[in-house]
DNA sequence: CATGAATGAGTGTTCATTCAT
DNA sequence: TATGAATGAACACTCATTCAT
């Protein structure tokens, strides 16, 4: 005889963990760091020997890849949202703002690892990872850009200097942000888009 | 027979060998990353085999250990620089931001490895440096509170989100700063302290 | 509803799919050699995954025991062959050396193997296969020997030493021939035969 | 106190142990073959952890790579040496002949590793010992042609398929011989250079 | 001081084999 | 039959660290 639960606990035995495996890591290189964290961290946090996991990977850059391919898709819409707003330029880079803010939030760990770990890939992944962030860093550039042409900029803003400067104030969210801390993400994605226009804006009137 | 000469140069030989470990290991961790770096890396930056490393390090956490000591003063004078003069509280920041980023381009290396590799450390000296880093932000805060005190703040500025944003707007100097580019450090530093201020005082009049 | 046509067709793929194993393996072990070789290769040659190989087989030493299983019959019955001639001494020496050799090369592959990894069977498979190695050199050597007791030999000519030499030649054929090269295998086959038999009879004159 | 066996204890320790990895590696590879051997098979045979055998060697390949290297200069010396005899052709060839074999039953173990496991080095070191293989095959095979070139060989005699056939009848020296059996390597090189001899010049009249 | 041999625990990865489905 | 998830032991290799010389 076998019981429901027998059978349910078999079929999570034997289920395709390739999801499990990719949340796993996620959590682990985050915690750890890609370098420091070992493909038994990741294993571990799955429940599975560490040779099971090469069922669902290739290589442990592998893993990291696939982070990042998850992630990339996703940065390119909030762009293309923000760009096709109906707005004045410093509302678009505001609505930006937020949104990019608050997709941070939500995916706290993808995104710290995609901030600090792309070093680790190699070769054609490498390639493409950094040309998506080049792509990101002048699509932002270009959102200033616009707004400056629109003589709504601080005078003597750099764009350059602008963009660099925003970028590392949202790659440094990961680094303090707790999920479990006292404010909403919508509340910190509204304060820190009203700090990425000011960055810009300045005290110009 | 040994000159006194040669004793001397001997001892300045000496003297040099473990700064040229510290400069040596900056550079290898900044390149690689610490976790990813190995001793044997840092030995042949120095020019030395890695067991000779033992007779100027404890282990390789104490040679990040004083990566972070050697920068934990300057961090401190900086701070207490830009809180001593008789300024307005605005031009207090200003001047903090300008010369925190000058500090930051010109220790870029050893800087880099500060905002990202703190984590490896662990037990006394983890605590140690979380809490510099801590009192830095703490007394960055009270800068922007002041700011703010004095009626030059955006209205609904919050502080201790303007302080983390412009904690990682700083951070991520490192990641994209090239000693060879085109800019020279002081305008980059002063576009920077501009921003800073920008994002606290915002379009406040 | 199934047709006998059907019917029969599986029952011919079935019986194939074993003896496709067994081809696959041949091709698999003489490329890569037994050990490198993994049952994974030997999967990918039959187009089916590594665990269903196991419907076919024991273990990886079981498909390479069934291999030599496959040519241990022919060797025995060459040797008979030759043996059962009625001719001279010689000419049953390189009858059987024009035949082996043809049936060395008609069977490249699987002789390779046979030659080289017979090392890697244990147990009582192991003791088999040695044995009828040795039952191969001591009928090689019988038919030598008749030659030397026709007074056909050179006369300081060593059996043994000429049994392993003739031995060691034929087992060298895999190493060298080619399928595609220009010779065909009927030709190779006659120019080893006389040279088994130069090598026995020498300059005699 | 210290006794004088101690201090050899210690030194026998800490020695260079160089020249016995090679060794190790060679009886261990000539036993098990290349790919069934594992470097903790050679460590053991040395007496250290496999670990430590990193300070001597590159790769398990490199350590392949290294009993090739001290083969292949012996080889050519050999061809050089029965080159340059000023004798008949065919006392030219009796006499590589012997030099060979008997130089092969002198490195039984490692000629044995040179003639089969040379397929498991990849790239330029491949591509080196398939060279020099060559250059023996073909020297040999000029030796031969010499031979018969001055009408001393069998008259239909195919100089290409004498040379394989001589070749793989040495390479099968290491597999039957034991250095202890009842034969000294002397009479089986005089042996194997009268059969090399035969197999050209055959019953030729 | 510097060397380099040695350690021992650890890394990412492979693989023959099992078995519920 | 065929699948593919899972195992567990082994593999080649790395590395921080120690220490006799």
């Amino acid at each position: 005889m076998v019981t429901t639960a027998e059978v349910r606990e078999r079929g999570r035995q034997r289920r395709n963990r390739s999801q499990d495996v990719l949340e796993a890591a996620i959590r682990v290189f985050h915690k750890k760091g890609y370098a420091s964290a070992s493909i038994q961290d990741v294993a571990e946090e799955v429940g599975v020997l560490k040779g099971s996991l090469y069922h669902y990977i290739d290589s442990k850059e592998d893993l990291l890849a696939r982070i990042f391919e998850d992630s990339a898709g996703h940065f390119m819409e909030m762009l293309d949202e923000a760009s096709g707003l109906d707005e004045r330029p410093v509302e678009r880079l505001r609505s930006f703002g937020r949104s990019c803010s608050f997709w941070y939030l939500r995916n706290i760990e993808r995104v710290g690892i995609y901030a600090t770990e792309w070093k680790h890939l190699t070769g054609k992944r490498r390639r493409e990872v950094v040309q998506i962030r080049e792509t990101y860093e002048s699509r932002l550039a270009g959102l200033i850009g616009e707004v400056k042409e629109a003589g709504e900029a601080a005078p003597d803003l750099d764009v350059n200097f602008a963009t660099y400067f925003i970028f590392g104030a949202l790659d440094g969210l990961p680094d303090w942000y707790r999920r479990r801390g006292p404010d909403p993400a919508e509340k910190i994605a509204d304060a820190y888009a009203d700090q990425i226009v000011n960055t810009v804006i300045g005290g110009a009137r």
